[in-house]
DNA sequence: TACCGCTTGTGAACGGATGCACAAAGTTGA
DNA sequence: TCAACTTTGTGCATCCGTTCACAAGCGGTA
């Protein structure tokens, strides 16, 4: 672990040695200011993991090595070990990892332990597809509440929830307490539903829109961009047929630059 | 443009200098070179700006200044100069960029000028949304395929396309020349899924399950993990409640880290 | 033409993430 | 009990991407 702090710090640095220092269990400051510490790289690769051990556990596996965890989440195992070490030192040397341990370590840090409400906005086609989606409830994420601007859908069951007029955004946010909104509504409606949401209280945001929302620092914005995702596959396409079709001879390229030696 | 050369660099090595010691118009080896260095997180970006300006265009706009575009793209415009530079020098120095001009040179580095055919395997609710999102075509992605396993669906249309069984997976691909596929089948099956592709001759993958494909090194694959997006939110509200639940006093939280000044 | 103000393009500094390599720490077996 | 072996945790060097700051270049104006 690295310490952050400026200058003057005569203090103990490393998890371990604080950790014992402190107390015996780990206090609640010592896991918030780890929180604040983690790259988010590295959070969504603990996500990872996660499931990947969550999977072996249900398989009965209870001890796992730093490489064949890194082997099954397609990273290295530095890179693991590293990622890890963010969450706490919970393996045992010569041996591995505590499969269940380490689950619940990664579940507190993500802040898996509390519920998160999910509400979806924009019941058209990925709205429905979202609604029924099975990997949200199963994953601690329950779709509390569904809202479109259309009056005809009001009250119509999708995935065994009722849809709401968006008009009844905040109330039924509050009342379901809705921690985390989805935008699956066309471009146009995107902003202004985003505002409504914002102004319902929810701080945290997943917008399937393909538009750049404004929100207040407080809000935290997830964006997933198929078209985008599309034209990096295409760019990659490109260049793979550029290098291809490029005067390669002998493996060596324009300006003598070796290609894949 | 920085030179990733090692030792020996004798030659001129800025892009504009280049372009004018090589030839009054850029030739492809210096397109193939310039793609080759492109940071990912940069091509994203590019395919971001791309839409903006799309938007802009269709608005009337003609001329756009990096201050303008970066802030409708949402970062901060050294980074948008960067990345435009990474494309070449298309601006004019006093006013700006000619939005149209700027429109066909990411195009072209983002491989938008080929026709990139689509297959998506696996139509329940997630395929259906995705056959049926008009996002694709609209940017240059037509969905030429759509493949189950359930004998049911095989001839139903749906978006206009009839559904063939995966056994069909390599001729189909073949004939209509799919360059893209799209996973969204259970995570079980993914795996297997994903190796068909890629004994059909397809280089580039989406994959919507939550699986680490394991595929050949020529392959591309790019996921969309729906679970991992919550679970970032999930830490992000963890975190957040932990610094406002946090012994905070004049904000000051513990150790003495100040806290949001 | 010569000057002025504005905007681009890019070296250079900075910071964060990645990968390496090894000491520390634990287990197993004799 | 001790030695050999395995695997973690992490300091350190490296690399990549971001940000800063400013010189170079261009249009407008007198």
């Amino acid at each position: 672990m690295v310490d952050r702090r400026g200058a003057g710090d005569e203090v103990v640095t490393t998890a371990a040695a604080k950790r014992s220092a402190d107390a015996p269990a780990e206090s609640a400051a010592d896991v918030r200011e780890r929180a604040r510490a983690i790259p988010e790289a590295a959070v969504a690769r603990l996500a990872v993991y996660l499931r990947v051990l969550s999977g072996m556990a249900e398989q009965g596996v209870t001890t796992i090595s730093s490489e064949e965890l890194a082997g099954a989440a397609g990273v290295n195992s530095a890179k693991l070990r590293k990622d890890l070490s963010y969450v706490g030192s919970y393996g045992t040397r010569g041996v591995g990892y505590d499969v269940e341990v380490l689950v619940s370590h990664i579940e507190r840090i993500l802040g898996l332990t509390r519920k998160h409400s999910v509400a979806v906005v924009g019941i058209g086609n990925l709205g429905h597809a979202l609604a029924n989606y099975g990997g949200f409830p199963s994953r601690g994420f329950p779709v509390a509440a569904l809202f479109d601007i259309d009056p005809d859908l009001t009250g119509v069951p999708v995935g065994g929830i009722p849809v709401n007029h968006i008009d009844d955004i905040t109330s039924v946010c509050a009342e379901r307490e809705v921690s985390i909104g989805v935008i699956a509504t066309p471009p146009q409606a995107a902003q202004a539903v985003c505002d409504r949401l914002v102004s319902a209280g929810v701080q945290c945001i997943l917008n399937f829109a393909p538009v750049v929302l404004q929100v207040p620092d407080y809000v935290e914005v997830r964006k997933v961009d198929l078209a985008v995702e599309m034209q990096i596959l295409s760019f990659h396409v490109a260049r793979r047929a550029d290098e291809a079709a490029g005067d390669v001879v002998n493996g060596v390229g324009v300006d003598g630059v070796v290609i894949r030696p």
